[in-house]
DNA sequence: GAGCACTGC
């Protein structure tokens, strides 16, 4: 569960002993708590137990400190890992109250760029993230006595492999005759007997939720313009039900959204009589203060309307939410690894996310959700989303698993395996950055090891390591870090021009990369300025993120006794670095005037953004291919022909750039 | 001359 199960609003009296026992009352009204003998003798007879449970059960909180209070960590400590940063921040700062101790003993927590734990704490929440980097230096996890999964239905790529680690680490401590270690894995309803199947037949517990009953409603004839639906249905809630009763609206991504919110507006005051409706956009890229809105308390006699993505289906709880309008649609990203192409597609949604939409109606009292489709068309959508390591890049994790001595990959215990031809095509590619090498079977090579070190894409972890040859880690380190963030530039649709007029003086004729150089140090030259930032489009919240993970790749960096040097003015040893790490994406220019991929000899086209658009360079490297009205490069780099064949002279045999 | 679901190390 995430923030969800936190009370509104701790009261804090002037008697601190009161809290306390206030708190310890709730804790044993919450609906786990007669189940508290059960888990615990079920933990102790079994290796692994599933925990099912609903929304609000208090499973998060109160499992961790029943098996602690039993004893069952063994003086080690229990790990309890979630797919997002801010849950395991905020619960451990519940629990740490409920066992009134101070956040960082006992209990604690430890996200990227934050460790709030010491040598005595004992539940330890995490991102499941931290924890598989944790299993990269000890595969064993030795220092764990428990690992509780929560949040498991959510299926993120982390949680799948941290599946497979934990599962793998409990048959070796036993098998090598160490203490055991358990496992607890916490779900919501759906495909119970697969969980417990994969793990060994687990016992399964399941437990009750406080979600009040919603009424669902589905369409009587199916939609074709699901956004004039949502409209409709919102304008007859609006009129018939009494206000302070919000609204929240599923739809698909921002411009969707922003065109929804305006209608509303506009009709609410057009055409309605009161325009007492308040309506928030909500979508990830919204700056962080717009977003703040949505919490703020609706005026008297007042309606919210919340129009998102499905950022509220988890990430964002919002108070107060009596009705849900579900579009029955969601954007995802499709990859394909053969050409290695992402695009954006709005598809429907599965039927365990049609529902997790539906529960947002029914926080605190009875709500109702509208399903903008037919109880017919709902049948046909499928159970559960397709997990994410069925759909993604698997260089990234087939490195991680290998550095975990794992070194057949296809053959490794998921839960639901990720195609041969996805592991066979994250195996070419690690081959390419010579992080793999291929005898009777692929072996990680010494650079490999190294590359695994740090919480990137391979490619971008080459890009580094290749640097130390260049003299030029100083500077790598800030592009590397630029790009595996989100966009540093702001740019708001009705400022384009004056955005890109005021960033001009940035901007490099050998590219992205060395514009993002640039861009990096006139920040740190005005010392991160927020109106710096503002006056020159820059977004302030994701160039401090840019910050924090250049601090932590120069660490590992330093770890690693890399020479952090700089090239001064010179861009040809940057590039040439680049050069190492994505030389397979490079594209060339034809006499026509446009540009082939040398890999497949696909045409594309420089995308709008690019600092390159209207250039002509002979040669570039791309760091992705965007498929929309064309098929698009994006954050590119000049290179020179010469230093393709140098780089990877096998590869470019057959390809002959430039000859 | 254009389009940005959502997480995470």
């Amino acid at each position: 569960m995430t923030n969800d199960q936190i009370p509104k609003k701790m009261r804090l009296g002037s008697n601190e002993e009161d809290c306390y026992q206030r708190l310890q009352q709730q804790r044993r009204s919450l609906p786990i708590h007669p189940v508290r003998g059960r888990l615990i003798h079920e933990v102790q007879r079994h290796n692994s137990v599933i925990v099912i449970g609903e929304t609000g059960s208090g499973k998060t909180t109160q499992i961790p400190q029943y098996l602690y209070e039993a004893g069952l960590h063994r003086n080690a400590v229990i790990a309890v890992t979630q797919p997002r940063r801010v849950a395991a921040i905020t619960i451990s700062k519940r629990v740490a109250q409920e066992k009134k101790t101070e956040l960082g003993h006992l209990v604690g927590y430890c996200v990227r760029f934050e460790d709030v734990t010491s040598d005595s704490t004992k539940l330890k929440y995490m991102t499941d993230g931290m924890l598989l980097r944790e299993a990269i230096l000890d595969p064993l996890l030795k220092r764990y006595s428990i690992v509780i999964l929560d949040e498991a239905h959510e299926r993120t790529i982390h949680t799948d492999v941290l599946f497979g680690v934990v599962k793998a680490a409990q048959r070796q401590r036993a098998e090598q005759g160490l203490k055991q270690i358990k496992i607890v894995v916490m779900s919501a309803t759906m495909d119970v007997d697969h969980f417990s199947k994969y793990f060994n037949n687990a016992p399964v517990l399941y437990l009750e939720g406080r979600q009040y009953p919603i009424q669902v409603y589905y369409s009587v004839e199916p939609q074709t313009d699901y956004l004039f639906a949502s409209l409709v249905t919102l304008f007859q809630i609006h009129k018939k039900e009494p206000a302070q009763k919000d609204v929240l609206i599923f739809l698909t991504g921002q411009e969707e959204i922003e065109s929804a919110v305006k209608s509303i507006r506009d009709i609410a005051r057009e055409v309605m009589r009161a325009p007492n409706i308040v309506v928030c956009p909500l979508y990830s890229s919204l700056p962080s203060f717009s977003q703040l809105r949505v919490f703020q308390p609706t005026p008297e006699g007042c309606r919210k309307v919340v129009v998102a993505t499905n950022i509220a289906e988890t990430s964002v709880t919002i108070q107060g939410i009596k009705f849900v309008i579900d579009s029955g649609m969601v954007k995802a990203k499709v990859y394909n690894p053969n050409s290695g192409l992402d695009l954006l597609k709005v598809v429907r949604v599965a039927k365990d996310q049609a529902l997790q939409r539906t529960g947002r109606a029914g926080r605190e009292s009875p709500g109702i959700c509208y399903r903008l489709y037919t109880e017919n068309e709902f049948e046909t959508f499928s159970n559960t989303t397709v997990p994410e390591i069925q759909r993604c890049n698997l260089a990234s994790v087939v490195l991680q698993l290998m550095a975990m001595h794992i070194t057949d990959v296809a053959g490794f215990d998921f839960m639901d395996k990720p195609s041969p031809e996805a592991v066979k095509k994250a195996l070419e590619q690690l081959e390419l950055l010579s992080a793999v090498e291929k005898g009777e079977r692929y072996k990680l090579t010494p650079l490999g090891r190294q590359m695994a070190a740090f919480p990137l894409d391979p490619r971008l972890s080459k890009v580094i390591l290749t640097a130390k040859d260049f003299h030029c880690l100083e500077e790598i380190l800030t592009i590397v870090s630029v790009l595996s963030v989100d966009s540093v530039l702001y740019t708001p649709p009705n400022k384009r021009e004056h955005a890109m007029a005021v960033r001009q003086k940035f901007i490099s004729s050998d590219g992205d990369h060395i514009t993002f150089l640039n861009i990096y140090r006139a920040y740190k030259s005005v010392n991160g300025n927020k109106q710096w930032c503002n006056e020159n489009f820059i977004d302030v919240r994701n160039m401090k993120t840019a910050q924090e993970v250049r601090r932590q790749l120069k660490e590992i960096c330093e770890r690693q006794e890399l020479p952090i040097q700089s090239c001064g003015r010179d861009t040809v040893p940057i590039r040439k670095c680049l050069t190492a790490g994505y030389f397979m994406s490079a594209a060339e220019l034809q006499r026509e005037g446009e540009y082939v991929t040398l890999s497949t000899r696909k045409v594309v086209s420089i995308h709008p953004s690019s600092v390159l658009f209207r250039c002509r360079p002979g040669y570039v490297l791309y760091n992705e291919l965007t498929q929309t009205s064309k098929c698009y490069m994006r954050d590119l780099c000049v290179v020179d022909a010469d230093w393709l064949y140098e780089t990877a002279p096998n590869y470019f045999r057959n390809k002959k750039p430039g000859r």
